[in-house]
RNA sequence: GAGCCGUUAGCUCAGCCCGGUAGAGCAUCUGCCUUUUAAGCAGAGGGUCGCAGGUUCGAAUCCUGCACGGCUCACCA
């Protein structure tokens, strides 16, 4: 039976093989027979060795105002380097586009110029998709666009596979995920969507550095997958021979830090969660956490509000953007409301005020609240209010039994010491003031694994090492995670997490 | 996991309603063309129509199942 379906997988793979060469031959086989005839007259088709002064950005803006006139006056030539991506051959002279990192710029190939051979080289060898060294003086053409008359070029790359069509780019969404190199290629906006990305990171970086954060890493193997609920990855250790999970949020780990002295700390990485994929979720994303210590959520409220703020007008310019149809102004100071009041408001108090009225409300909209009073309220909240909080706006005042990591309130023991942060109806941070009382912790985390004996699947494990910690003493302290991807998303105007992760996760091909 | 939509040439798509063994543009190849930029003109090659069944004299087209993908919803950040 089994070596049936050896036999089966051989033969679909092997069929399978030949079908890719067929449909790919033709193509891949003239050019990988240019590269033949390339070596064999002595021109390595993988150069290295030419190094590029000029970038086609830098010389646009430095001449694409210049005159045509003005233009003859300078001599000089400049050189480029780049992947060819449009040629458009008149017979005795050729057009075509490069681009570099910068963007692209027009070269002008011309028989009169570089003599036949060098004319006919470039149309015998020369394909889209190939990388090319040029040097040469620039022109403008009749229709105005700086042009680098080229006086010499080389082939540097031979590529063996076309580019995408030019017209219509490259649109099929698998494709563009999967080979993300093409859709960086061939749509310019999607590589300004994560040069954006990385610029978002870094000024986030760069506000928490300069108010004394310290970046840390902390493990992403886990043996308690803790500091919040979801499913995780399983891993296995071999030499240790014992299960290990990807991690679910760093947050335990940087509190032992915060016992250790570290007083502001962060960290910005990736974390895992097993659960669905979404235009909103993806199994591996990234999240900063930081913690200060005797500052309290509110402190957290004025940072986060700070930190957002920064970032956005140092990207955009502005506090005020569109979010697909929904526009949004982050002007200061942002709306602060409390999750029960809010839901109060909407479905009336004694709803909410009643365990039995708020669970049948609950179950009407098909929330499954377990009978945990916090979930019921908090589900409901997202709901019926969370989406319509376009600007942004702090929501406070959770319910303890789904905040088993934050701090009670001095005058409500309900409540706990924690916010979240609403922009364009999404959640994009969530903070509190930690709980740093050990048999508090204790307690809460013994409350979560009765819930998980009732079959709730997604609980606070318990950690005894990390209330170890907690015994020695936590200064007083609040922490705040927030979702970068998400972030990003709001920033560039991106309806999916697809769009703001290089390579999101797809199923196997 | 549920609903809706899709899968036809290397790429983007038409053809499907009303069954009669495939079509456009780009790309490729061959000519012509020294300021084009979706360059143009003339010609050529390229497809087991996602897979497997069924109905039929005959299926890209109708029916069923499966696979893959997208969108929406649910869990979740």
């Amino acid at each position: 039976m089994i070596r049936l379906k050896i036999i089966y997988s051989l033969i679909y793979h092997l069929s399978l093989g030949k079908n890719y060469q067929i449909m790919e031959s033709e193509l891949v086989e003239q050019r990988k027979k240019k590269i033949e005839e390339l070596k064999s007259i002595g021109i390595n088709p993988y150069a290295n060795d030419f190094k590029p002064l000029h970038e086609a950005k830098a010389l646009i803006s430095s001449y694409s105002s210049v005159s045509e006139e003005e233009l003859k006056g300078v001599s000089e030539d400049f050189s480029l380097a780049g992947r060819v991506i449009a040629i458009r051959d008149f017979g005795k002279s050729v057009f075509f586009h490069i681009m570099d990192r910068t963007g692209k710029i027009q070269g002008y190939i011309r028989r009169d110029v570089v003599g036949d051979d060098a004319l006919r080289f470039f149309k015998r060898f020369v394909d889209i998709g190939d990388f090319l060294g040029i040097k040469g003086n620039l022109f403008k053409t009749k229709t105005g666009e700086l042009t680098v008359n080229v006086k010499e070029y080389r082939l540097l790359v031979k590529s063996l596979r076309p580019l995408p069509e030019k017209w219509h780019g490259l649109k099929d969404v698998e494709t563009r995920y999967r080979q993300r190199y093409l859709d960086l290629i061939s749509n310019p906006e999607v590589k300004e969507i994560f040069l954006k990305r990385t610029r978002i990171i870094k000024l986030i970086r760069h506000f928490l550095d300069e108010r004394d954060f310290v970046e840390v890493e902390t493990p992403i193997l886990h043996p308690v997958a803790g500091g919040a609920a979801a499913r995780p990855f399983k891993t296995y250790h071999n030499a240790l021979d014992m299960e290990l999970f990807l991690r679910i949020a760093p947050e335990l780990y940087l509190k032992r830090l915060v016992v250790g002295g570290f007083e502001r700390v962060y960290e910005l990485g990736r974390v895992f969660r097993n659960e669905g994929i979404s235009t909103q979720h993806n199994p591996e994303f990234t999240m900063i956490e930081l913690y200060q210590s005797y500052a309290t959520y509110e402190d957290l409220m004025d940072l986060i509000e700070e930190l957002i703020c920064f970032v956005t007008e140092t990207l955009l310019g502005t506090l005020r953007f569109k979010y697909g149809n929904r526009e949004i102004n982050m002007n200061r100071p942002w709306k602060r409301i409390s999750v029960i009041d809010s839901l109060k408001e909407r479905v009336g108090e004694e709803v909410v005020n009643s365990d039995e009225k708020l669970f049948k409300k609950a179950e009407s909209i098909g929330i499954e609240h377990r009978g945990i009073r916090g979930k019921a309220i908090v589900e409901l909240f997202e709901r019926m209010v969370g989406d319509e909080l376009v600007d942004p706006t702090f929501v406070y005042g959770f319910p303890i039994d789904v905040s088993p990591l934050a701090r009670r309130n001095d005058s409500n023991p309900d409540i706990a010491d924690r916010f979240e942060l609403y922009i364009a109806g999404r959640e994009i941070a969530n903070a509190f003031s930690e709980l740093n009382d050990p048999v508090d912790q204790r307690e809460r985390f013994l409350k979560q694994l009765q819930l998980k004996m009732k079959g709730e699947q997604e609980v606070y494990e318990m950690d005894e090492d990390f209330i170890k910690a907690l015994e020695y003493g936590m200064p007083p302290t609040a922490g705040a995670g927030i979702g970068i991807d998400r972030l990003v998303m709001l920033l560039t105007n991106s309806p999916s997490i697809r769009e703001v992760i290089l390579f999101p996760h797809l199923r196997p091909e």
